[in-house]
RNA sequence: GCCCUGGUGGCGGAAUCGGUAGACGCGUCGGACUUAAAAUCCGGUUGGAGUUAAAUCCAGUGCCAGUUCAAGUCUGGCCCAGGGCACCA
């Protein structure tokens, strides 16, 4: 074994070995248990960055640890390599995307491979090759025939920038999730997927879920947006209309002094009398205008104008004007709202303004409140409610609702905020929407055996204002498959989230070329066991594939209800406290790390000084600490190696010294596999690897000659701490492993176990309180009864003389730890 | 405003059940080796008091209370930071 380290020849090395050996293929069949160890597939922008390196080493340092405990690992990895960025660089270098998305994937697999991460690459899934294409449009007929998938015109979400409409939750504060520009409404006819079918059981199934954090959870809960209330229809007087309004409180239907309908409103024209009409058309017009943001602005003064219309209140009879106010939105509810001032803090500030009447319709005696500086939003008991007066609010929504349903003219009502996925884009580089319009049959679906629908290569990308896809002369020309009659392709195509809402099933049968996933395959290696991704798709990509899952299961391809079993979601890495970017030039380059100190340096570090699920801050002396560290692992080994063999034997008997080594050894053992299997702590991992390999130091560093007993202590202290790390320093455990004389690969080995007996010392440290505060520290034998640690503790010098003259109230002992004596 | 997460040395962070606060590392200071440097090795490093040096004592896990023999850990009430949602009726 050479006496220096060089990480960058042996990793090369061992790279090479594992790829002709087919180390880390994973056969579909096997006596073992499964175990799908899952990273969100990355986008193939050019280069591996930091995120990636963290992802990564964390999701195959488990895959490893569960392999070498027994597990048949899958361990996939592909491209989510679709959308804009591949058609932004043909424009801007007139590189075709496909030629762009597959360079980069070329130079981004070499890095992986690099990094050394354990593979299946027989299973790789590349999003925009028409093999997986073909199936993602196959899926979308599917939910089609289901009724899951439908067109409509709606106000959408529009980017200028990216030439695109997007779906609700690609909007981020007014903007766009991808170029920050703001976001602008239009009106459209697009393609949408029904995941509001799916909103109570995506809410009811996180509970499934004890695997993902709370605050995934509560960020999907607050996403979907369940509330429970109460439609009411409330009759105009000026003409037969009808006003349903949603509320969450119908316990304060006594007390509604106005109504209000979004300036969207459908039916507003109807509503508004000759009188007014000049006034609401200018309100509208300039609602129109207003961007979401200027429209969503917090602290924004509430504006609206009269309709001149009416309403009769069905459980008083009392008549009330109509309004048009912005703060009523089109898309929630029924676009109405009943306005109860007294009870509605929004209400409150619009009745203020206008000079609206207030009516008081709950109390509380504890806090009583006029309401006249602000709305009473707390609970409390009916007042001015007729029959209902006494009764807590509470109780009375539910009495109050059934009134309505009783008399015919409301009915309860859950209602979600979640809306239906658009799933239209207006761009080229997707996969295709196979859907043609006819003339005569109206939208028709492209029959299955001719998907995919492929990729025009006849696309000019210079254009702007509209798709690229829309420059082919061929690609909108379509026959009809119902009439033979001519046609027109759609020239949309899929939001690049419907490809990574499957991706993961695709793992399991990869090479299927008769469907997306065998039944059987499917089944048998999902749901995945454990997801590590970044937190940043807490709600798109795992909420999109949650509905996926539960589409595809009614729709009987897979027997499963949730995707993902367990969820880590990963923290940001740092630099100088602020995430790494381009912008800020703060970033580090993996290449240049694998370069200047290997992989294996890269990996101990990403790992080594946070906790997975915390931000990591990257630090050029920490990375220099792990490569230090790594080389005294390898002198450790280098210099001892015509000492320690793989297959020793431990003597029953043993030294002090030895015994005491082997009893570190377990004791690392333990820990690190505990770690690891408690929610993955691989900084805690690493530091008991410093601790073992400084313990071995220490021993070496006691003897001068070794006899046979110290070689066994010695080997099995040196086989064991690299199988330990084998999961982290891939590449330096493989060749010491080997140069060892260790059998195959150390990849392929048993994860040590430890002997509960030996994984603690030999004697106990027996601590010694007075009135709680630490005084004295005994060694102990660890076999004494409660009685003899007491009578140890109170034999210590030092306790004699600070109990001297003192009476003793109370003695506390904790078996094999503390004796806590209490005096005054 | 509502929800989630977190708050421990100069820094990243440790601390199964309530039982030695600060593991491990980074940084830093001192020492060894060297002509010198790098590399490596050894030692100190929460604050304060104390001493030639030690021993030793006091305080200390965001703040204020409480429970307990014992609280970083449990309970109640706050404060701060990060993230998410938000005129959602």
């Amino acid at each position: 074994m050479k006496n220096a380290y060089f990480p960058q020849e042996i990793e090369k090395k061992w790279q090479k070995i594992w790829e002709e050996n087919g180390t880390f293929k994973t056969p579909d069949e096997s006596a073992k248990p499964k175990y799908y160890a899952l990273s969100m597939l990355p986008y193939p922008s050019g280069k591996l960055h930091m995120g990636h390196v963290r992802n990564y080493t964390i999701t195959d340092v488990i895959a490893r640890f569960k392999k070498m405990n027994g597990f048949n690992v899958l361990h996939p990895m592909g491209w989510d390599s679709f959308g804009l960025p591949a058609e932004n660089a043909a424009m801007k270098h007139g590189a075709e995307p496909e030629k762009w998305t597959l360079e980069n994937i070329a130079y981004m697999t070499k890095q992986l491979k690099m990094l050394g991460l354990s593979y299946d690459w027989d299973r790789e899934v590349t999003t925009c090759l028409p093999d997986y294409y073909k199936w993602t449009q196959w899926l979308f007929l599917q939910l089609y025939k289901k009724g899951l998938a439908y067109k409509k015109s709606a106000a959408v979400n529009w980017c200028n920038e990216c030439g695109t409409v997007l779906a609700n939750e690609q909007v981020i504060d007014g903007k766009c999730w991808r170029c920050d520009s703001v976001v602008e409404k239009k009106y459209l006819s697009q393609w949408f997927f029904k995941i509001t079918e799916y909103a109570d059981e995506l809410l009811k199934d996180l509970d499934k879920l004890p695997g993902w954090g709370d605050n995934v959870k509560t960020m999907q809960a607050n996403w979907i947006g369940k509330s429970e209330g109460a439609i009411f229809n409330f009759k105009v007087v000026e003409n037969d209309m009808v006003v349903p309004v949603y509320t969450t409180r119908p316990d304060t239907v006594h007390g509604i002094t106005y109504l209000v309908v979004a300036p969207e409103y459908k039916d507003i024209e109807a509503l508004t009398t000759p009188e007014n009409k000049e006034a609401v058309e200018a309100y509208r017009a300039n609602a129109r205008k207003m961007t979401e943001i200027e429209r969503l602005s917090n602290d924004r003064v509430k504006t609206g104008v009269p309709l001149g219309t009416h309403c009769i209140n069905p459980f008083t009879g009392e008549k009330f004007p109509l309004w048009t106010a912005d703060y009523a939105l089109a898309e929630y509810g029924t676009g109405a709202v009943m306005a109860v001032p007294t009870h509605d803090a929004r209400d409150f500030d619009f009745a203020k303004k206008y000079n609206l009447p207030m009516k008081v319709v709950i109390q509380n005696a504890e806090n009583p409140s006029d309401c006249n500086d602000a709305a009473y939003t707390e609970e409390g008991v009916l007042i001015n409610s007729n029959e209902f007066n006494g009764m807590k609010n509470t109780e009375a929504k539910k009495a109050i609702t059934q009134k309505a349903v009783d008399e015919g003219f409301g009915e309860f009502k859950t209602q979600y905020r979640l809306r239906d996925w658009l799933i239209s884009r207006q761009r080229y580089w997707g996969a295709p929407i196979p859907v043609v319009y006819c003339e005569k049959c109206g939208i028709q679906t492209v029959p299955e055996e001719q998907l995919p629908v492929l990729l025009p290569k006849d696309v000019d990308f210079s254009v702007v204002g509209k798709s690229p896809i829309t420059t082919s002369k061929t690609f909108a020309e379509a026959t009809c498959p119902c009439c033979g009659g001519k046609a027109t392709r759609e020239t949309d195509t899929m939001d690049t989230f419907v490809c990574s809402s499957w991706y993961y099933m695709r793992y399991a049968d990869a090479k299927n070329d008769k469907a997306p996933f065998s039944k059987e395959l499917i089944n048998h290696w999902l749901p995945v066991d454990q997801y590590v991704g970044g937190i940043e798709h807490a709600i798109l990509h795992l909420l999109y594939s949650r509905f996926f899952t539960k589409a595809l299961r009614d729709l009987g391809l897979l027997d499963f209800d949730e995707p993902f079993k367990n969820l880590l979601t990963q923290g940001m890495v740092l630099k100088d406290g602020a995430k790494m970017s381009k912008s800020k030039g703060n970033t580090v380059d993996p290449d240049e790390i694998f370069e200047n100190y290997g992989a294996d340096t890269a990996r101990l570090f990403i790992l080594s000084d946070s906790p997975p699920a915390r931000d990591f801050d990257w630090s050029d002396a920490g990375v220099e600490g792990c490569y230090k560290f790594l080389n005294r692992v390898w002198r450790l080994i280098s210099s001892n190696a015509e000492n320690i063999s793989v297959s020793y034997s431990l003597p029953s008997s043993l030294t002090k010294d030895n015994d005491d080594l082997v009893r570190i050894v377990h004791m690392a053992i333990k820990g690190i596999t505990n770690d690891i299997s408690n929610d993955f702590q691989f900084n805690t991992v690493i530091s008991k690897y410093r601790e073992l390999v400084n313990a071995i130091y220490d021993w070496c560093g006691k003897k001068s000659q070794l006899s046979d007993e110290d070689k066994a202590v010695l080997s099995f202290a040196i086989v064991s701490l690299i199988k330990l790390m084998s999961p982290v320093a891939v590449h330096l455990c493989e060749e010491a492993w080997t140069e060892l004389g260790g059998e195959g690969s150390i990849h392929a080995q048993e994860w040590p176990v430890w002997d509960e007996n030996l994984a603690k010392a030999s004697s106990i440290t027996l601590v010694v309180q007075i009135n709680g505060k630490l005084k004295d520290k005994i060694e102990a034998d660890e076999a004494l009864n409660q009685d003899e640690l007491k009578e140890l503790a109170l034999s210590s010098p030092k306790v004699k003389e600070l109990t001297e003259g003192k009476t003793i109230v109370k003695t506390i002992v904790v078996p094999k730890k503390l004796v806590n004596i209490v005096v005054k």
